[in-house]
DNA sequence: GAGTTTGAAACT
DNA sequence: CAGTTTCAAACTC
């Protein structure tokens, strides 16, 4: 999101040079383009090209403001200059800290939208009421931030699909708007999808954009593609091109679908949401949701979900042999980028320096239990031996220059 | 491309 | 919750 809000930001700043943000379907695989025109220095306007001037979305100051709510219910009509009096926009905390899984339906979305502030003439007992009333009131985007990263979902009701994934400037290659065709900087009309083919394509590039990951098709062939096996389901993607036998992740079987995701969420409520949203979301803090349980690769192999997402294993990951930490191994380290390395959780306190430091406590607790020390020295002993451990860990952050 | 390895997901 | 099985991706040859 941060990734994201600075280059909104940016391009307030540099109105010759913003991200084109591509809107995937998710159904279709199509890609839309769509451009960013920059109003002041706090508000953008969404151009979605391929459709009409009534889906325009207005970014306020409050999407630029890092204490806002990562997501928000866009409201409209805003087609006309960013006066206030045009638009209303509405902070949604609908899941602090957490990413809207792609897949999420309809239905899914209708408890946390009647949890938040919705503009007239809805309210909150007609959401509640059901599906019906949701989509027959609610019919305009919803906006949300997915992974805490900048990937941003547009979710319009009258698609056939709830939900846009676009990507994130690390995905995308950024667009000037003088590479765009004239009438795109000029207006939002709408325009043929072959206009709307970016400059150049996004670079593929490890992360947990489900988006990107489902452009790789899966080749299930016994899970029906809906089970988690399945990366496209996985990612809450429907099946597009991939080469799966007997597939039912697609809108010919919503209905078993939409049971089977009911069944991956009633066992693990954040089956959907993308392992690694922590870690973006929470770079500063450099953590992850779940972590890996590799016993043999090492973690520096693409079986690691860490290592494939281009992060380094953590405290929460239960790997044996973990060498996908900061100086584990120059040998099959990728090369970080700085925004990766930025989300190192612990350059020092790394998985094998806590388990070589547990193992220097023991040692000294069993050598003290050799020597028949009582049990105050032993103590004694073991808590000198830590402290040694840590003096030895301080020694090396600051040999290092890293911080923990 | 076939077979093997690997680890997550699913199951018991 | 731990152990086992299933599954599909990653990897090797």
């Amino acid at each position: 999101m941060y990734r994201f809000m600075a280059e909104l930001d940016t391009a307030a700043r540099s109105p010759s040079r913003v991200g084109v943000p591509e809107i995937l379907h998710p159904h279709h695989n199509t890609i839309q383009l769509g451009m960013v025109e920059p109003l002041s220095r706090s508000t953008l306007r969404f151009h979605c090209l391929r459709q009409s001037p009534q889906y325009l979305l207005t970014y306020p100051d409050y999407l630029l403001e890092p204490q806002s709510s990562q997501y928000h219910l866009i409201t409209g009509p805003v087609p006309g200059p960013p006066d206030s009096s045009q638009y209303s926009s509405v902070s949604a905390p609908w899941f602090t800290n957490e990413p809207i899984p792609s897949i999420m339906m309809l239905a899914d979305l209708r408890a946390p939208l009647a949890s938040i502030c919705v503009p007239q003439p809805v309210d909150h007992q007609q959401l509640q009421e059901g599906l019906i009333e949701f989509t027959s009131h609610i019919t305009q985007p919803v906006v949300g931030n997915v992974g805490g990263d900048g990937e941003v979902v547009l979710g319009y009701l009258c698609e056939q699909g709830p939900v846009f994934p676009t990507q994130t400037s690390a995905q995308r290659n950024d667009v000037t708007l003088s590479q765009l065709p004239q009438h795109h900087q000029a207006t939002c009309s709408p325009c043929e999808p072959r206009d709307m083919q970016p400059q150049a394509p996004p670079a593929r590039t490890a992360g947990p954009l489900c988006e990107l990951k489902s452009r790789k098709p899966c080749r299930c062939s016994r899970s029906q593609c809906l089970k988690l096996y399945c990366e496209c389901f996985a990612n809450g993607m429907m099946c597009s091109n991939c080469d799966c036998s007997n597939c039912h992740n697609n809108a010919e079987h919503e209905v078993k679908r939409h049971e089977a995701v009911q069944l991956c969420l009633g066992r693990n409520p954040a089956a959907f949401r993308s392992k690694m949203a922590g870690a973006m979301s929470q770079r500063s803090k450099g953590r992850r949701n779940k972590g890996c349980n590799c016993k043999r690769s090492g973690c520096l192999k693409n079986y690691c979900e860490c290592y494939e997402a281009n992060i380094m294993c953590s405290i929460s990951c239960k790997c044996v042999g973990c060498r996908n930490y900061d100086g584990g191994s120059d040998v099959g380290l990728r090369e970080k980028t700085n925004d990766v390395i930025s989300i190192r959780p612990v350059s020092v306190i790394t998985p094998a320096a806590v388990q070589a430091v547990c193992g220097c406590l023991l040692a000294k607790a069993e050598e003290a239990e050799l020597e028949l020390q009582c049990g105050a020295h032993a103590e004694h002993m073991v808590l000198e031996e830590f402290g040694q451990c840590v003096a030895r860990i301080v020694n090396a952050m600051f040999k290092h220059g890293s911080t923990c």
